[in-house]
DNA sequence: CGCTATGTTGATCCATATCAATAAGTGTGG
DNA sequence: CCACACTTATTGATATGGATCAACATAGCG
């Protein structure tokens, strides 16, 4: 791995705080590498040689069972991904692609569960980044049972709003079926529940979202934060 | 805390590896409660003060907005729970109650993340433990979004029946409406769903399940390790 | 022993899926 | 640069899984 890469890598949460003889034995066997759009990185169900960080792109998480495919979650830099499976040293429960152009760091996972016990700083980073990921999956369940899929969609509409600063104008970064899959519902569905929006002061064109009465949608919609606040 | 508690606890998973010292500057602060049956020990939202761990009887994690309600997961001795709250040091997502007579440890949370930093030991613990949790909650939204309701509640039967060692004849040790929130479904719902399964070779009298036919049921509810799999 | 919560069954309604047709992009090769 | 193929998005028609409402049975529980 080239060492402007290693700069980089270095600065992210999950590294920063650790001592450099660590953060080199750590990176000795890892590498970076660029992967076309729509790649398979990772099969359900394979062992997990290596924890993935995206620094460029993105990813999609999916799973399959009984011939049906479902989004688990898309994967935005900068981040770690299939962490789980590399500190139980256990397969893979999703699978992921590449959705776009992507660039990944590998790191061979004995060598992160080495440095876990011979780091403290890499080993609280490492758990706190985990519990992270477990409070979103535990939200995104609260989200599929509590809520209607139009009410999944609203919510989900106001938080790519909050991200985009709270602009009235915003666009969907995710295609409408994937988006569609992540939300539990049909792309039909979802076509229909975005129609359904439109009396909440939701208008949708191409990518384009433009949110006309904000109160209005929130009132429908009553996020939480809870449910919705993918900081905590 | 008394002594012969304190004994106990050490030998779980969790603690077992652990220094004595840290373990009793861990132990220090922390009491051991029995609550009644449907007694509330954690709202969602309110601040992780302490690490929770089930001794004895059984808690129910459920989650509400707007005036519904679902059942997260039911816990059983000796778990964890709310491990991930604590290590953030942020707000429960999820609210408790004890469904009977229950015996409970709870540990300051200050405490465990300041033993986290001191005893990597313990920290490898809590990691694997997280893990494990994030893991069931993964299986549990692909088991949400793969399969249909009916399809849930035969493969939920399937590892009940593992569980009880594979034997023919088990018992259910949750109260019905309970499972069907559980499984994402409505009690009157899951009441046609066990008389559907009918004719794949199961057959319920109250808590008791007799499985006539296994390979017909496992051909309907096909178990998949990446789902199923409570160990993995 | 009666009260209250749980479980079952039936009738009906509704949300969402499925199937089908069309339109609109998007990328590819000539 | 355009024609063609292919995927995605939308809309309509219809089917169906699951929810809701209601009635009744039953089983714990005080």
């Amino acid at each position: 791995m080239p060492e402007s890469e290693k700069h980089h890598i270095r600065s992210l949460n999950v590294f920063s705080q650790m001592a450099d003889s660590h953060f080199d034995r750590l990176t000795r066997g890892a590498y970076v590498q660029n992967f076309p759009p729509m790649i398979d990185l990772i099969a359900e169900g394979d062992q997990s040689d290596f924890l993935h960080i995206l620094l460029s792109g993105s990813v999609e998480l999916y799973s399959s069972w009984n011939g049906r495919e479902t989004t688990m979650s898309t994967v935005w830099p900068v981040s770690t991904f299939i962490l789980a499976a590399t500190i139980k040293d256990a397969p893979y429960l999703m699978s992921a692609r590449t959705l776009e152009k992507s660039r990944v760091v590998l790191l061979p996972s004995s060598d992160v569960r080495e440095t876990f016990d011979a780091d403290p700083d890499f080993a609280r980073a490492i758990v706190t980044e985990l519990a992270q990921c477990y409070r979103s999956v535990v939200r995104n369940t609260k989200d599929l049972k509590l809520r209607s899929s139009v009410e999944r969609l609203a919510n989900y509409l106001l938080r790519q709003q909050k991200r985009a600063n709270g602009a009235a104008v915003f666009t969907l970064h995710t295609e409408k079926r994937r988006l569609a899959s992540s939300l539990g519902m049909t792309p039909e569905n979802m076509s229909r529940a975005l129609k359904n929006l439109r009396a909440y002061g939701v208008q949708v064109d191409g990518n384009r979202v433009t949110i006309t009465d904000q109160s209005d949608l929130e009132q429908f919609a009553k996020p939480s934060p809870l449910i919705d606040d993918y900081r905590v």
